[in-house]
DNA sequence: GTGAAAGCGCTAACAA
DNA sequence: TTGTTAGCGCTTTCAC
């Protein structure tokens, strides 16, 4: 069924046929209303592959992160893709994988497929190399950003002030009367540098215990995290409360905690399920995951409609407190 | 940059060109060095869409779930995801979201853009117009999915046996003396399914209680889990073990039966991240999910080889045990 | 408001 | 081994 059986069934030109199906106003009601049924009739689908050759678009979005299997990028992926799908565009993922290696040649992938913009989910481009392929596919395809920020023409991002989140987690921590915070992370993407920087800023504002073994980057790992709160507690490092980078982080800080018989506040970051499934359950930083989200579809509507859009925006973060936050 | 440039570039025409691009060894070693040589230099990309036009595929695959932030559904898309592409395929994905109202569509979705294959994990159809579309599309499109199973041609299921691991695991809830096991699930999925009718032979073949109040059906809510936990145990229905078809709820079960102040096995399925995060940690049946996902790609591969492959292929799920087993 | 026809960039059958 | 050419199914310009 091509586009060429609809005319000839409706006695006109393709022409005709193809205005109706690209909604063009210069076709007379009657007519567009029996092609229209015609179309019904016979389950016409245009080909894809034929419409993308003349349009240069197939209505597809590329979607980068590192993971999907991490429940934040999931969440992310989740919320773009029924957005998006609102909006009758698809979703075609790439996902880089958390090995420290090249990883422009998952952009290239979606480029290769000629999506119309691409959206990136964390920090999946890290490596100098890596950046400059960014920018240089930016100059080309639309290129936003989740929580995540590069400088340049045409990439814009939206990101949450995450800097500023810890900073006042780290006050908060500050006025129950803590001194040593302990804060571990995992990696230094984009969101990782910020939440440190807060980190280190509210040590400064609120003249805190700057020891620096009070900061470990360590394994995206319960059992690693489990093992190094051990052992600082062994080793007579003192800290009477633990700020982490990461939900799950939080999770095997808290258990190790519990272990040795100790209890402080314990703030983890994404307020994600695994903050409910921690129990006591974890107070978590929200980074407005949804919020973010939305904005990012809403941005790339209107970068397709040739609008005019700010290269960065910003939504403050949330503390959600729950039961970690109260012992002391 | 098209085929035509580069014939130019090279002095051969476009069949030439074209060749060289599809591997085909009817070209001179001479010729095709030349060629390759100058696309890599002129940093030539196929178009995409004109080659779709012409061999009726560009390489996709639709991925078809529920929800992507189920950390369930996020694994298997994450792995299936990497597989396909080491193989040069791209995922395409659309998610239904977990209303009750019809599916159809966003299979349609993935139809419109010609994806070569469909993979679906979980059973995101379940009523029977989806299913009824669901095979229609089967006559044009293979269908592989991951633990559901739907009897047609050309589609193909990959998945684990839930209802004998579950049957084992009332087996060796019975060896510990349990006599009344609850059970908790929370959606009657082809998965769901195997894993009630599992729990039920079990207690016919160790002669257990089989009080119909020890199964019931509730949302996938934290909450709602506790809640009918604390509920039971206040009605006084006696049971000393608890399974739940999903991590999450036994994460939420174990959490009120501790704040209850009683002790006894649980055991929930996926064995997840979340299975981890809860302290105890939690009992889990492990659903293969890696070698399901393996196995999809794998029999994909040869679909599009045209090779025979079996209609149905079963592994065993894996009981894991960790500290929620040894309760009682 | 409608039609004829020229692409879009590629593949593949057929010729040479 | 290579080239010529006719599609693939659609969009769009230009006439009418």
């Amino acid at each position: 069924m091509t586009i060429y059986d609809i005319a000839k069934k409706c006695d006109v030109s393709i022409a005709t046929v193809s205005r109706v199906l690209n909604g063009s106003d210069k076709v007379s009601a009657k007519t567009k209303e029996k092609i229209l049924a015609v179309m019904k009739e016979q389950n016409y689908q245009p080909n894809p592959f034929a419409r993308g050759l003349g349009l240069n678009s197939m209505k597809m979005i590329g979607v980068l992160c590192e993971d999907v299997s991490d429940s934040f990028y999931a969440k992310a992926i989740s919320l773009i893709e029924s957005h998006l799908r609102k909006l009758d565009w698809n979703v075609i993922l790439s996902c880089t994988g958390r090995e420290h290696e090249p990883k422009a040649k998952y952009l290239q992938f979606l480029i290769e497929k000629h999506v119309d913009a691409i959206i990136t989910i964390g920090t999946p481009f890290n490596q100098a190399k890596d950046i400059t392929y960014l920018k240089c596919v930016a100059n080309k395809n639309p290129i936003i950003m989740v929580n995540s920020y590069i400088k340049h023409d045409n990439i814009y991002s939206v990101i949450c002030n995450e800097e500023a989140g810890i900073e006042d987690i780290v006050g908060k921590l500050a006025a129950k009367g803590c001194q040593s915070i302990l804060y571990l992370y995992d990696s230094l993407t984009y969101s990782g540098k910020q939440k440190l920087a807060g980190y280190k800023k509210g040590l400064v504002k609120y003249n805190l215990d700057a020891n620096p073994l009070l900061q470990n980057k360590i394994n995206r790992s319960l059992d690693d995290v489990e093992k190094i709160v051990k052992t600082l507690i062994d080793e007579e490092i003192y800290f009477d409360a633990i700020i982490t980078s990461e939900d799950l982080l939080a999770v095997g800080a808290q258990r190790a905690v519990r272990q040795m018989e100790r209890h402080m506040p314990i703030v983890g970051c994404n307020n994600s399920i695994l903050s409910q499934c921690a129990t006591p359950m974890l107070t978590s930083l929200d980074n407005q995951l949804g919020t973010l989200c939305k904005e990012a579809v809403n941005l790339l509507t209107k970068l397709m409609n040739n609008e005019e859009v700010p290269s960065k925006i910003i939504f403050p973060a949330k503390l959600i407190q729950k039961e970690s936050f109260v012992y002391l």
